[in-house]
DNA sequence: GCCCACCCTGTCCACCGGTCCAATAGGCTT
DNA sequence: AAGCCTATTGGACCGGTGGACAGGGTGGGC
């Protein structure tokens, strides 16, 4: 099974990249199965297609690779819910520390970007919400797994019941499994939970 | 080998965070060499310790660990230094999970947490709002917008009720409205609906 | 004035969703 | 063998949800 999808326009493989993962596989757009990394090394970065390669695989983490990194792009990528924001001629052993960290729940991004993110958070964010905990979906099991997928993309416990060819008991069973290891409350939360999709707090209106 | 410590205020070990790392050492004070990961355990949260323990053991990933997670809390540690903020609670897996994700120079938060801290340094850096949403959102009158925008952020109709200061009645009605104009069935399909509409997501999987 | 769109509220009811109480069975570790 | 995790299912409970009836109030255009 893919391990590592990389994204490239040209469909080019870095032999650097399969150095750090021989399984590698690279393509030109989206497909063929789940990877446990998406590696986006478009360029230039257009902000539509990411987003929709991050929608496209809710819990798939995705690394943005540049050739030359600009802070503004990195900013960009992780709002769109990317994982991680790095140079495209990283070292091989680079690549596995990213791959590493991020499917385990991780950001990654390089130390000063790092800390010019943990300081422009910490200046602008102040005021609501209790934080619930969790890292992704590596902690369910394969079955739960299954079923807060086919619950994420909308459908009811009956539907996904049909699918799985369980009962819709079954169903819940794992959702309510899925929903205490995620430290979330119903399925929606799941949803948002599993998308990452930054909130937007404040509507004055 | 790795080493975790951890710095608890009663110097109290959880059985947790021993089934998680059984080579782990507690203390209620920093010393006794490198450790691989620093976990903070001190309750309540001490801005000038945490930040001089951070210091003290400069390129050592800090984890700060809350029975309560609180996000003014997260976000301070955060600022400071932290690699990392999760509920002291959370089951040896989630630990071991985060333990990886640090190790390997990454940033580790709950979902919602991690969202937030995404959209706020993005805002603070760029200047400007992701703003993706809104594709069938015009077709919405500006109150079933608001009730829609509400339960897309997954708050219940009481809740959205309460915040949008009218009965929970009245959001069922601007609700069903939405639904209607979005042709959609419940809650969730609206909220899959308003984030993923710009591009097809079912493609060939 | 009349119509219409929007906003707000009410009651009733069937259904769904989430959680509690279980139980059975297989696999795996100790 | 005992213990734990996983997968599966059952029954029951209750609150949240969505739809189907209702209305009443405002403001703008004809």
């Amino acid at each position: 099974m893919t391990k590592h999808l990389f994204i490239s326009s040209k469909g080019q493989l870095q032999p650097r990249w399969r150095s750090a993962f021989p399984d590698a596989v690279v393509r030109t757009a989206l497909g063929g199965g789940r990877p446990d990394v998406l590696w986006w090394a478009c360029v230039p970065l257009n902000s539509a297609e990411l987003s929709s390669a991050i929608a496209a695989l809710p819990g798939v983490p995705v690394v943005v690779l540049s050739p030359e990194p600009v802070q503004e792009d990195a900013m960009h990528a992780i709002a769109l819910g990317a994982r991680g924001y790095c140079h495209s001629h990283a070292t091989p052993a680079m690549l596995q520390q990213v791959a590493v960290a991020v499917t385990h729940g991780g950001l990654w991004l390089g130390p000063e970007l790092m800390s010019r993110l943990m300081g422009a958070a910490s200046e602008r964010l102040l005021g609501e919400h209790p934080a619930e905990v969790d890292p992704g979906l590596d902690l369910l099991t394969p079955r739960e797994r299954a079923v807060a997928l086919e619950v994420a993309r909308g459908a009811t416990n009956k539907e996904a019941a049909r699918r799985l060819d369980i009962t819709e008991r079954t169903v819940k069973a794992h959702l309510g499994a899925a929903f205490e290891k995620l430290g979330v409350r119903d399925r929606l939360q799941l949803v948002l939970a599993l998308k990452y999709v930054p909130v937007d707090v404040d509507h004055a209106a």
